[in-house]
DNA sequence: CAAACTATCAAGTGGTCTATTGAATATCAA
DNA sequence: TTGATATTCAATAGACCACTTGATAGTTTG
C-alpha cells in the first residue's frame, strides 16, 4: 500500500470525525437548539427531553467532532455552536435533506402544519425601511437576548395572544423564529390572521441571517 | 409524550439518514471522487482499494441518504452526485472539518507536501481575459471530460512531463485538479517549477467553480 | 443460448455506537 | 466544611454498522 493511499486514508478519516457528528437526531437536535442561542447541559437535556447524561455524551461527541465550543460558568457549562463554518454545514445539511429526502419534507410539513404567507429578505428589508412593517421575534426570550435580527421586538409565541395590543394594526406584521423548519412562526401567524391582522412570516431564521451576515444585534460573551 | 415532540423526533430523525452518509471515511473519499466525475462501483472500487461489494454497499447507503444519483448504463451502473446541494454539504463538511479539526489540517499538509504558489479566483479570470495565462487540468482525463473549466486544456499529472513543451514558455502556467485536497496540482506546480517555468494552482478546484457558478463546460450526460 | 462481466444480495463476524444507571467530580453558597 | 447543583465518568446490554465471502441477477457479446 502506497504512502500516498495511506496519508489519504488519514485525511478522510479526521474528516469523517465532523461527519459522525451528524448521524445521530439527537445530535441534530442539540446542534438546532445551539444554532440559536448558548446553553447548559441542563436546558438541552429539556429542551430535548433526553437525560443529562446522555446529553452530556452527545455534547462531547458534538464537541470532539469540532460542531460545539464549550466554556464553564460557575456551577454549569455553557455549549455554543463553533462558529461561521460548523453553522454552514448543519444549515446546509439540513437544507439538502430536506430537499433530496422525501421523507425530511414528508416530516417537515407535518410538523409545521399547512403552510402560510411568506415574505423574503430582500422584500422585508425595503418594507423595514419604509416603516411599511413590524417585525417580531416569537422565539424564547432568551434566544432572542443571545441575537436577534436587528430592528425586531421579541414577543415570544406564548405571550403572543395577551400582547397582541402592542402592535399596531395598520401595519402589517412580520414574524420570524428559528428557521424554515421552526414552527413558532407559522403558528404566530395563523394567530394573528385569526385576530385579523395581516401577517406574514419571514421565509428564514435568524441563524441564516446571521450567516449571510445581514444587520444584526448580537449578545458579546466574552 | 406530545404530539409535536413526536413529530419533531420524525424529523430530526429522518435528517440523520442523510447525516449517516458523512460518518464513514469510506463513503467521503466515494463522494470525492464522485464530485468530480460520475463512475461505476467497479472504477470507484478501484480507486479506494475496495473491495466491489463493500463499494455497492456504501453507494446503496449513499443513495438512500440521498447524496447520489444512479443509473444503470449497460452492463454496469453510473453513480453520480445528487446535485448542487448535495455537492454544497460535502464541500462545507470538508472545508468545515479543516477549520475546526487540528487532525484534518495536520493529515492535509501532510498528504500534500510542501504548499506552493496560490492564485485566487478573480485574479485567475483576469489573466485568462489578458491572455496572460494558461489554465490547465491535471487531473485524468475522464474527469476532464466530465466537466472543466472554460479554457482549460487537459493535461494528466502522470503525462506533464513528456508533453511540458505545449505549454508556452513566456506566459505562467496555472494548474487546477480536484480541489484544496488534492494533491496533483500541488505536484505539477512543483515540476513545472523545477523545469523553470512559472507556475501556480488554482486554490480551488472543479466542484467549487462548478458550484460557484464559473464559466464551465460539461458532459450533458442525457 | 452460453459465456463473461458487473453489480447486488444474504449471511456471518467483529467491532462500534446508544442510552441507561449509579458513582465521581467541580463549583458555589451557607 | 458541608450540602446542593451541574456535569462528567464508568460500566453495561442491546442495537446497529463495516467488511468479507460466496451466491444470485441483469446485460452484453460471441
Amino acid at each position: 500500500m502506497s504512502v500516498s493511499r495511506r496519508s489519504k486514508d488519514v485525511l478522510f478519516q479526521a474528516m469523517s470525525v465532523m461527519g459522525k457528528a451528524f448521524a445521530s437526531p439527537v445530535r441534530l437536535e442539540l446542534l438546532d437548539l445551539l444554532a440559536q442561542a448558548p446553553r447548559s447541559v441542563d436546558a438541552l437535556a429539556r429542551a430535548t427531553g433526553q437525560s443529562n447524561a446522555n446529553v452530556s455524551q452527545h455534547l462531547q461527541a458534538l464537541h470532539a467532532a469540532g460542531m460545539v465550543t464549550r466554556r464553564r460558568q460557575g456551577t454549569s457549562v455553557r455549549y455554543d455552536i463553533a462558529g461561521r463554518e460548523a453553522l454552514g454545514v448543519w444549515l446546509a445539511l439540513r437544507d439538502a435533506s430536506a430537499g433530496r429526502l422525501a421523507e425530511v419534507e414528508r416530516a417537515a410539513r407535518d410538523y409545521l402544519g399547512e403552510d402560510v404567507q411568506r415574505i423574503g429578505r430582500d422584500e422585508l428589508r425595503e418594507r423595514l425601511a419604509r416603516g411599511d412593517a413590524v417585525l417580531i421575534d416569537v422565539r424564547p426570550q432568551e434566544e432572542y437576548a443571545a441575537g436577534h435580527i436587528e430592528g425586531a421586538r421579541s414577543i415570544p409565541l406564548d405571550e403572543l395572544d395577551r400582547r397582541l395590543a402592542e402592535l399596531p394594526a395598520d401595519r402589517e406584521i412580520v414574524a420570524y423564529c428559528r428557521g424554515p423548519f421552526c414552527a413558532f412562526a407559522h403558528e404566530a401567524v395563523r394567530r394573528l390572521a385569526s385576530a385579523g391582522r395581516a401577517a406574514r412570516r419571514l421565509d428564514e431564521g435568524w441563524p441564516e441571517w446571521q450567516l449571510a451576515n445581514e444587520p444584526a444585534r448580537k449578545r458579546i460573551t466574552a
